[in-house]
DNA sequence: CGATCCGTTGAAGAGAATCAATTTGCGTGG
DNA sequence: CCACGCAAATTGATTCTCTTCAACGGATCG
């Protein structure tokens, strides 16, 4: 809950100029007022609310380690989760329209986060185009990322679904550093991936079994190893 | 294929205007830009292919009538529709960042719409921050209407997931002014409403006898009228 | 050492896919 | 105006995936 020292602050800053510069380069002054902004760091317990569904004041966020997710509830009590975050993601980025959190977004697991008032991110996107419009980079490939998922959701079945779901997230723990040679450690539980791809926690045991007999996943404990790289042989499931 | 006339080819910029207005009023100087933009209106036949994924170059366009969708194909020809656009609907929104087009956009209908290069857009947004904004708002909107979709297609049973695509067609319908106490022109076949909400095209047929019969819907060659109307999720953020 | 969460396994049932006709609606051309 | 041809809609029978319900083992933690 408390941020770190002073001379600390600016260094998960860094990393937010980092990432904002993925698909093009910022002027010196943007990144510059981009490390000037009130920021601070926080430590936060797994299974824990970062933004809530209609909140109006929630604040832009960095995941500096672990994993967050966001998603919505059904009437009648049903999870689904529609995307999930890893270290260098950032959560809750709108433009200064729309004030409403449209989705929940929790922890998955102990994380680290910069946290930044929406008012000065806004700010500085309303004055500095190139910040605007790597914030906007942000908005459309989430956009595309949920649509991937609904073809995962729409048309895959248990197998393709739970296989694209550790390859999406062995892709983006690569990208993050966080991978060795396709390794990483997964703290969902097995109800969590469920959530995440529209099945049962039984289910979604019977498939990870399934995918280790056959040599395209290894498990040990929550470490998950991907032994396929091929993602269009994923889909298909002639051979079963 | 050719434009219209010149002195009609302000009035679907107008529109557009409207469109970008939805959230907030733009500086009348913004307003005078986009009637400014150079824009042609076209109309196009059913069934084609308006953003091909990887194109480059594909153009920001509104949709002035007419059903469109964006979908995404999986190695074996499945296909899954990601997203449908009502008339008044911008497509092909994207930062100057990104250029390339992650889903293909094909229309469902005949439509018309206007087209403007991305380059005058990506100038505009540039140069004006209520426009880039406004653009940013389009971006946010589509993915958070996706979520509403990866739910749908996630938790709910084919019955839900049909209701919820009639209901979310219906209310932007509304909103468009397409519809009569909530009944609509559905140009869509079975096939297409399966490709949409994950479901074979015989089972979709199913579900619209059993919503029929259970006085839920009422169906009339392509027009469909909701009888029971709930408030749909996906529609949440058009009303605020 | 019990409480609890998570993972694993079994058996039975529901919902959707699949395969296969058949019918309806509609534009086209004779 | 009618016959033809085609795409879409409808129906039936069967198969299979996934869910549901239930129980049990193993780890972790006060």
């Amino acid at each position: 809950m408390i941020g770190d020292l002073m001379m600390d602050s600016n260094a998960p800053l860094a990393r937010l100029v980092r990432r904002l510069e993925r698909y093009a380069p910022l002027p010196a002054a943007d990144r510059q007022a981009i490390l000037a902004l009130p920021a601070q760091v926080e430590r936060i317990g797994r299974g824990r609310r970062l933004i809530d569904e209609g909140q109006q004041d929630h604040a832009v966020m960095q995941l500096l380690s672990g994993y967050a997710c966001r998603y919505g509830l059904l009437s009648d009590g049903q999870r689904q989760i529609t995307g999930v975050f890893v270290a260098g993601d950032v959560l809750g980025v709108r433009s200064g329209d729309l004030p409403i959190a449209a989705q929940t977004v929790s922890t998955l697991s102990d994380v680290e986060l910069v946290k930044i008032p929406h008012t000065a991110i806004a700010a500085l996107a309303e004055s500095r185009a190139a910040i605007a419009r790597a914030l906007w980079n942000e908005s459309i490939l989430d956009a595309n990322m949920a649509c991937d998922w609904i073809v995962s959701l729409g048309r895959r079945d248990a197998r393709g679904r739970v296989l694209a779901l550790l390859q999406e997230l062995t892709a983006r723990c690569r990208d993050a550093g966080l991978t060795i040679r396709d390794s990483l450690i997964l703290p969902l539980t097995q109800e969590e991936i469920g959530d995440a791809t529209g099945l049962t926690s039984v289910h979604v045991n019977r498939t990870l079994m399934a995918l280790q007999a056959e040599g395209l996943i290894d498990r040990v404990g929550r470490r998950v190893t991907l032994l396929a790289n091929r993602p269009p042989a994923a889909a298909r499931m002639l051979s079963a």
